[in-house]
DNA sequence: TGGGGGGTTGACGCAGCGTCAGGGTCAAGC
DNA sequence: GCTTGACCCTGACGCTGCGTCAACCCCCCA
């Protein structure tokens, strides 16, 4: 006769496990001796190896009770739900650990490598660091719901940036936004001028960049909140293009045109 | 400003989780409107979905904070180490997929091939079911401790069964055991003298079976505590086997030779 | 006779939320 | 003005598989 130390201690688990699986009825509760101690037979032994077996298997408790006095087919057919919710479990580690690849550097964190490389091609063109975080939290929004969509168009925003007046642009921004004097700027205007200007052109090109019908509006008002939040003086630059003819910051569509 | 339904829906979360984030301080707590509701900024869903791309990645929630403002080599030492252990994780799963890859058939559990192979050939011999599983039994526990070491022996085990009296053995115990009427039984008998002419054999041809001494004794106290526990003819089967100067069941040991 | 290494029950703790219970709020339709 | 349904609020328990006290009992050895 054994006691709980010893039957533990053959099947390799702890006695608190041998007291949980009496607890929930998993393994029956053997006699006690004069003591009050549990004391058990050689066969407790085979039943807790198996129900360890199950169980290192991934078998949750629950369901080891059943499949021990289940017959043969039932319990193939238990084998197979649980082998295939494996193979769930480890492909999901799986696209973890590709996810967690991605995170080696700050930026990656949410964001496809293709975001990466355009804002990295932001720095090298002198666009300033507290500009590019900002632009990343933008990609983020948008990656967060069309992560595939979004490489699509990352091209198309890498050939923008061949354009020097796109590259003064988010020059003049850089310098806007890093300067923490508050006043009203000169180089606010410069900015909202070049934006009208490269509307203009998207615009007569026919480009839809971005959005076509599909696309839901909150997305783009997020991106405006986004941008509001991180910087005030966006308000100023967003009254400044409708001056020019244009609403919106993120998207922006030409105003019907009332103020001849 | 959005809601909190709004927030978790554009994060892909649910409401619970957001308040659950809350209480844990991992995401700030926003302001309240009149009536008392959250209100976010956009900032706040490109918190959110940093956190959930860390927890997707396995990060437990108490290391996100931690992580999401670390300088970035404290982050990528951070990752390196979720990385190890989701390697690790994944590891285990698979070798529980190919545990429950044993499991297909009841026997199986908890047993290796060569064993599987050993009682199924004890079938084609005309062992009874209920032999069967009582060797089975004996063998899982004889496998929890030394696997590796049961493959080894059990070519030899499978050599014996072409033995005829070892059949013999094992049918007339089958019988023995089948049978419901426990009276004295002069199969018993028979029984005692073919185990004790193998061992003799055994002996005589030097086998030191199984034992050596790197094992102790424990496993083979337990192996015939659980015959003794299916059957309990088997202790007057002990009995005869010390009579004709054998003691034990499982490991027989020849009794010094007082009875001349 | 005391100490150390067993055993006993009972209870809380953990992670990451799900899921009530028992309210209040808001917008819309009657 | 009243109802309805979809939200929001806090508070609390539930789930899994045990780990880890606490407070006490028991046996064996010196």
């Amino acid at each position: 006769m054994l006691t709980i130390g010893q039957l533990a201690a053959y099947a390799g688990v702890t006695v608190r496990a041998v007291r949980h699986y009496h607890q929930i009825g998993l393994l029956p509760e053997p006699e006690r001796d004069a003591a009050g101690y549990r004391r058990y037979r050689a066969a407790a032994v085979v039943s807790l190896i198996k129900i360890r077996t199950l169980a290192d298997a991934g078998v949750p408790l629950s369901r080891i009770g059943q499949m021990l006095d289940a017959d043969p087919a039932a319990f193939a057919e238990a084998v197979r739900r649980i082998d295939s919710h494996l193979r769930d479990e480890i492909q999901r580690l799986e696209t973890s650990r590709e996810q967690i690849a991605q995170l080696a550097a700050g930026d990656a964190l949410a964001l496809p490598s293709e975001v990466i490389a355009y804002l990295d091609r932001l720095r090298e063109l002198g666009v300033s660091e507290r500009m590019v975080e900002g632009e990343r939290d933008g990609w983020i929004l948008l990656a967060a719901r069309w992560s595939d969509r979004v490489r699509e168009f990352m091209p198309g925003k890498l050939a923008q940036l061949d354009d020097p007046r796109v590259v003064r642009l988010y020059r003049v921004l850089s310098e806007i936004f890093d300067d923490d004097d508050a006043g009203d700027d000169s180089r606010l205007e410069e900015a909202a001028d070049l934006m009208a200007c490269l509307a203009e052109q998207a615009h007569a090109s026919g480009e839809i960049n971005l959005g076509e019908e599909a696309y839901d509006d909150l997305p783009h008002d997020l991106l405006d909140s986004l941008a509001v939040e991180a910087d005030p003086r966006v308000e100023r630059l967003v009254e400044l293009l409708r001056e020019r003819g244009w609403s919106g910051w993120n998207r922006m569509e030409r105003l019907a045109e009332r103020p001849g």
